[in-house]
DNA sequence: CTAAGTGCAAATAATTTGCAGGAAG
DNA sequence: CTTCCTGCAAATTATTTGCACTTAG
């Protein structure tokens, strides 16, 4: 990495501030490629694949390598701040964890992706399943797959 | 590929024939590698990855380039046949579209996958979303993680 | 200081492509 | 026969690893 904004030059998403607070109280390292990271999640609409968080930073100043952007992400996804998802593509992407928990409508023809809710959620069937199944679950993933407006067109 | 058993040779999973009927009444080709593949995926009671199939097959004496299974998913998939699912893994996994609609539990630790079925199904949800996103929507994919009894020890 | 984080180059793994020969209808 | 299917080898793409250098605390 080159000359870079310092943190104080950097204006943060709302989530950011938070995420690097805890991660100081629990004793983890915070660096500018974890900062500039979590921030590129925390402002995105969707989530993102790791190609779009590099240029995302690079945007911003920051070359951050794609094996440290990979074990950063990984890191993350061990505090669980951050969730790795696959929308039926051969890459990942990624979210911040802390959120409103929410699903995805894909759109199969143009990758677009949107934030979807449930009106009634899904936690009494996981209750279902985990007797049925004797697993013991830690979280779902639900996606919608379609096509757009304008891809219907 | 080699010499291997002939069509009349093989005893087929109940799903086989309909599916290869069906085929050729659209005017799409019976061959030997498209009817081994539908009868593994078919004879399979989880959804299979592509080095799952090709051992399978390889075991019954049919060796199939993966080019050619690649391809041949590719064709059945868009035949609305199979359904390519992602389940946090890497690879990909297939299964027949053919069946009683269900969704997976997934072992986080050791990627056993079993079928689940929802008391109460999303197509009410399903509708509200399509108004709300614009989205036609085609299909949902619905996996819920966690450990496997045996893993839980 | 010193353990933990980072960059670079090279290794893996899943999937795709180009082309020449082979089989289904 | 002729169009579509298949195999092979080589290319791509996503992700991972080894190792020497740097930085946060």
């Amino acid at each position: 990495m080159k000359r870079r904004p310092s943190v104080v030059e950097m204006v943060w998403s709302s989530h950011t501030p938070n995420i690097l607070n805890q991660l100081h109280r629990d004793g983890e390292r915070v660096t500018v490629a974890r900062t500039g990271l979590i921030d590129v999640i925390a402002r995105a609409k969707k989530p993102l694949s790791v190609p779009d968080i590099l240029e995302t930073l690079a945007k911003r100043g920051l070359d951050v390598n794609k094996t440290t952007l990979y074990r950063d992400l990984e890191f993350f996804v061990k505090q669980r701040m951050v969730i790795g998802i696959q929308l039926n593509e051969r890459q990942k992407r990624y979210e911040l964890a802390d959120r409103d928990h929410h699903h995805h409508v894909v759109c199969t023809s143009c990758d677009r992706v949107e934030d979807v809710k449930l009106e009634r959620e899904l936690a009494a069937e996981e209750r279902k399943i985990e007797l049925a199944t004797k697993f013991k679950i830690e979280r779902h993933a639900l996606e919608f797959f379609g096509l757009c407006a304008t891809c219907q067109a």
